[in-house]
Formats: structure tokens, sequence, C-alpha cells
DNA sequence: GCTATGTTGATAATGATTCTCATTTTCGTA
DNA sequence: TACGAAAATGAGAATCATTATCAACATAGC
């Protein structure tokens, strides 16, 4: 979406490319209700528009603060049920970045990736490497294994937080995934 | 410790090798308390013993219950405690395989490993890979970033699993660690 | 319009972990 | 060996994220 690094060698393609827009996300979403005999209601649509006009990953907390300012009466249950039911519909991805709570970005089907979370500012970038994976295959069959998931994070310290002048506190995770 | 595969290429040198004994890592413990000038209760070497003799990957909820029948009066948030500490004297490590409860492990020093998870029977399977270990590394170098530890887990299906015969429920996380 | 059925919001419940605090132990020192 | 300051303990309350409950309320097909 944004600029692009050409450090495809060890990053893999690029992330973020043929994603779809949020008016066929929004689409999507309502198909996926029709097709399980769920009722469409304005809390769900506005919960999930705002998901899928939002930055990526999101937590729940985060994701209800902003779907109060459009729609003030909307619950916290129900923000809790609709992001299950994207994530049940494959629109979301969970994550648990060691942080207490889950957060959920909007999933681009071509594109698996995994993380690098700076434990200075809470900044995520995301990147996909096709060696990793790879050996992971190469692990997981020498023990036996068939692999369903995997989950892969870095923690780190950023480049911003290690120049010195650090973005103070208080941003902490409100700035997210710079998609380097 | 038990048979392992010369699986060396793929899986990095043997796990397990160089471990100290349980005796040598609970003096150890006691030369910390020392250094802290914390004090040596019955309960805590009663935790530390039952926590350095066991298997790998114990929860909290595990380790309370075993430390009950050598020492019926240890209460709940003294096994927190002591676990806690055992994580900041360097003696435990701390995990979270997405099952809901921290486990913690014996700290062996020269080798760092990730974890092969069953989804089917929870059985959890060490391997170190090199070849990932330095992916990793240059995937943060091309960001910027410094890493300062990362989280690897690959969950799937294991062989015994997948060969049919399900080693039934109820044993789920009581099997555990069988270090290919 | 009229229901059957799904949905909502408030709030209680849950489960893992941490905190509180009155009581008990430890251990260096007299 | 006895003291007493400082630390540790156990029971239960508190916390935090998430899920369950349930009465009141919309939705959608007829
Ligand atoms: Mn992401
Ligand atoms: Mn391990
Ligand atoms: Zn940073
Ligand atoms: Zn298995």
């Amino acid at each position: 979406m944004t600029a692009r690094a050409a450090a495809t060698d060890v990053m893999g393609p690029p992330i973020g490319v043929n994603q779809r827009t949020q008016a066929q996300r929004f689409s999507a979403f309502k198909d996926a209700l029709r097709e399980r005999s769920l009722k469409s209601t304005s809390q769900r649509d506005d919960i999930a528009r705002v998901f899928f006009a939002n930055k990526r990953h999101i937590s729940v907390e985060e994701l209800y603060r902003e779907v109060k300012q459009v729609n003030p009466g909307v619950g916290y249950a129900t923000v809790y049920r609709t992001v299950r039911l994207l994530r049940e519909c494959g629109l979301a991805a969970e994550r648990h970045f060691h942080d207490g709570e889950a957060r959920f970005e909007n999933v681009e089907h071509e594109h698996h990736h995994d993380h690098l979370i700076c434990e200075r500012c809470g900044r995520i970038v995301e990147f996909a490497n096709e060696g990793i994976e790879r050996l992971q295959e190469q692990v997981a069959h020498k023990l036996g294994f068939v692999i369903t998931r995997h989950k892969m994070e870095i923690y780190g310290v950023c480049p911003e937080c290690r120049s010195g002048r650090v973005p103070r506190t208080a941003s902490r995770r409100a700035r997210d995934s710079s998609q380097t």
C-alpha cells in the first residue's frame, strides 16, 4: 500500500498487493452472513465497516472505541461477537503479541506473514520469508509432524527507537505496522 | 537424555546434552537466593526441587498439585511467586502455547530451542534449527531491528496421532516432550 | 403486518494471574 | 541463644480479558 523496500531476497514477495477494497470486503461479509442464515444488523455492519477501514492489528478495546463514535449504542459483547464472526468467515486473523489482549487484522488471502515487534514503542512490522517457511516444513517433516499452522514473532528494538529520539511513551500501540 | 535421532542437518545440535543435574540446579537456586538476600524457606525449596526434578513444560497448576503431595500446606500464590523467582534467576523459562496457561521449563543454558506442538494430543517436541535462526537475524537486520528474543511454535499433528490409534483423550498435556 | 428465529446490551461468570494483609519465618546480630 | 527487622506465607480479594446468560428487541421470509 505504502512505499515498499526492494528487499525481496530476504523478505519474500511484497506484502499488501492484491488487497480487496473495503467495499469488497464488506460485501464478502454480507455474503457470508447470508450463507450462514445470519442476520444483518446495523451494529454488525458498523463494526465490520470500521474494522475493514482500519489499520492493522487492532484490539477489541480499540475497535470498540472507534465503533462507539459512529454508533454509541453498541455493546462490548457485540464487538467481541462480531470480531469472532469475522474470524470465522475468514475475514479477520487473530494475533496474540504477548501484551495481554488479542489483536485482529484484515486477512489478505494471498499472503501469509509473520511479525517483528518493537518492545520499546510497540511498532509492528510484517514480513514474509520463504526460506524460513521452507525450513519449518523440513523440521516438521523430519519429526513426522504435519503442520497445520505456525506462529513466529521476532521481538526487538526498531530503528527509530534505537536512533535516540524515542517517540516518547503514550503512543505505544497506537502507531502500528509501518508495513516496510 | 533419551535416544536421539541423527537428524543434525536440519535439527541442529542435539538438545539436552550438558544438562546440569537436579542437585546442581538446586544449589544454583540457593546461591541465587543468597545473592539477592532472599530467604530460604521450606516451601521454596520444595517447589524448586519438584520443578527441577520434573518433566519439561509444566503448568503452575500441575506444579502446585505435585508440590502438594510433598508439602500439603503450600499455597497457590507461593507457587506462582516461586516460579516467577525461578524465571528471574534464569533457572526457568516461561512459555505460552496457546492453551491459556503458562508453562515453565528448566533452562539449559547452552541450547535455545523452539517447539512443535501436536494439536491433537498436546505432545510437545523440541527442536533447534540454525538456518531458521540465521534467517530471522537477516530479516530483522534488513528491517533495522535488533532482536532481543523471538518466539516460534509450529502446530500440527504428531506421527502417533496421524497413525490412527490415537492416545485417547484425558492424557492430553500429561504426555509431554518426547525429546526426539 | 406477523411471527420464528437470530441478535443485542447489561451484567454476571470465568479462568489465569496478581495483589493485599494479617500472621509467621528467617537470619544476622547482640 | 534470644531478638527483631525484614521477608515470606496463605487465604482470599482483586484484576483483566474474554465468554456466558437472559430478557428485551430487531430481522427477514411469508
Ligand atoms: Mn500482520
Ligand atoms: Mn522446551
Ligand atoms: Zn520502536
Ligand atoms: Zn499427537
